[in-house]
DNA sequence: AATGTCAATATTGTTCAACAATATTTCCGT
DNA sequence: ACGGAAATATTGTTGAACAATATTGACATT
């Protein structure tokens, strides 16, 4: 279950684990990322590490400041509202041209079902986890491996604006029933509908966002 | 004028030197480079040398393989079919919700004017160059960095693409009056319209890409 | 106490040399 | 001509070194 990418070279395999730590906010953003600091944590040489942290940064998980260092990134408002921007963009020009048999529309009910389950039992950690599903599941909807690969990346940015927030997995609970609504939609073949009640989501979430950032206290 | 981004590091440098003997086509798809060769040829390390491979290598211009190298990336029919399915999406979604006082629109409309200048010269690179601006600044249209930088390296590595075949940049021309066209429906406030007969473009694009390309001979 | 200066220290930027692991080539016997 | 083993070259990764820049701390001045 715990493919650890084995093959891939030394950077890639760091990047991933180092994209972890900041994703489940184990890293706060504004952080500095000492090099020798890490290298020895990973026991891995800092040449190494430094492919890695260029990786990261190029992400946009990551910042860097000229003989300085790298530092985690910290989320602005101006950098959810981008974000929000693409994933419009994205998920409701995916779910426009979506075909009702695709089978990533499998995907997208079973995660509306994960969903609703975690969401009964209380578990919001699983609602967070099934709704990245989703809609990760929606861009699949596209084909196009490029797009999926580029989403990936704007997820996890979008995951440290989240580690912010003290109480992040709320956010996710009231959407799980919209996502039910969007799956019927384009299972029913009405996919501009599907894409009208997606930006009505995200324009939701991205108000919804902005105002849990507002409240807290530093951006430094 | 020359902006060498000096103060950047030496790996990003680096990257955008060999991106730009990547467009130009002075290095030619499936080429390996030579990591001792590259190094000395740009006075560099090995490790700066790598940095800068990895990032070309997330860029999609650059292949990676274990313990053989790195080797410039040589474009598919897959890779175009899906690099059109991406510029469908952003370019057409910019333009279906394009304001027509955007300032966007201007630059557009100063390209269409190079493009038709250096058609009517029959300067064939320069109708190619002028369309690339086009095409960005209809992508500026949605007012998203992400958007915009993630562009620049779909863009980029279409241009590889157009290394493969032999007469490139004829395939331009016939899309000038196109552009014009998509510039005065964003201009005369039918962004609908516009994002229409921009997804006629962008299918006549792909086909005679498509064409173009089944003509060449090696894929190798 | 606050501020400015300058040396001492730590960190990054980059290079170089080394070696293990893996590919490629050369050479040789059949 | 062919298969296979030895020789060679390349990548993967490390460690140390040093210059350039940034941070810290001590000290003197106001």
């Amino acid at each position: 279950m715990t493919e650890d990418g084995d093959g891939l070279p030394l950077a890639d395999r760091l990047a991933r684990r180092i994209r972890a730590l900041l994703i489940s906010g184990e890293l706060s953003p504004g952080q500095r990322l000492s090099e020798a600091a890490f290298s020895e944590r990973f026991d891995v040489s800092r040449n190494s590490l430094r492919e890695a942290f260029r990786l990261l940064t190029k992400d946009g998980l990551l910042r860097h400041e000229a003989n300085r260092g790298v530092f985690v990134a910290v989320p602005s408002m101006a950098s959810v509202i981008d974000i929000y921007r693409v994933r419009r963009m994205l998920e409701c020009g995916a779910l426009r041209q979506a075909w009702p048999q695709h089978p990533a529309i499998r995907v997208m009910r079973e995660a509306v079902g994960k969903g609703r389950q975690a969401r009964d039992e209380g578990d919001w950690r699983g609602v967070g986890s099934a709704n990245m599903i989703f809609h990760a599941a929606v861009i699949d909807l596209s084909d196009s491996a490029r797009l999926t690969e580029f989403y990936e990346r704007i997820s996890a940015e979008l995951r440290l604006s989240f580690g912010l927030l003290n109480d992040p997995e709320h956010l996710h609970a009231p959407f799980v029933d919209m996502n039910d609504t969007i799956a019927t939609l384009v299972e029913e073949d009405r996919p501009l509908d599907a894409a009208a009640q997606m930006e009505t989501y995200l324009n939701l979430a991205e108000r919804t966002m902005l105002k849990a950032l507002e409240r807290v206290p530093q951006h430094a």
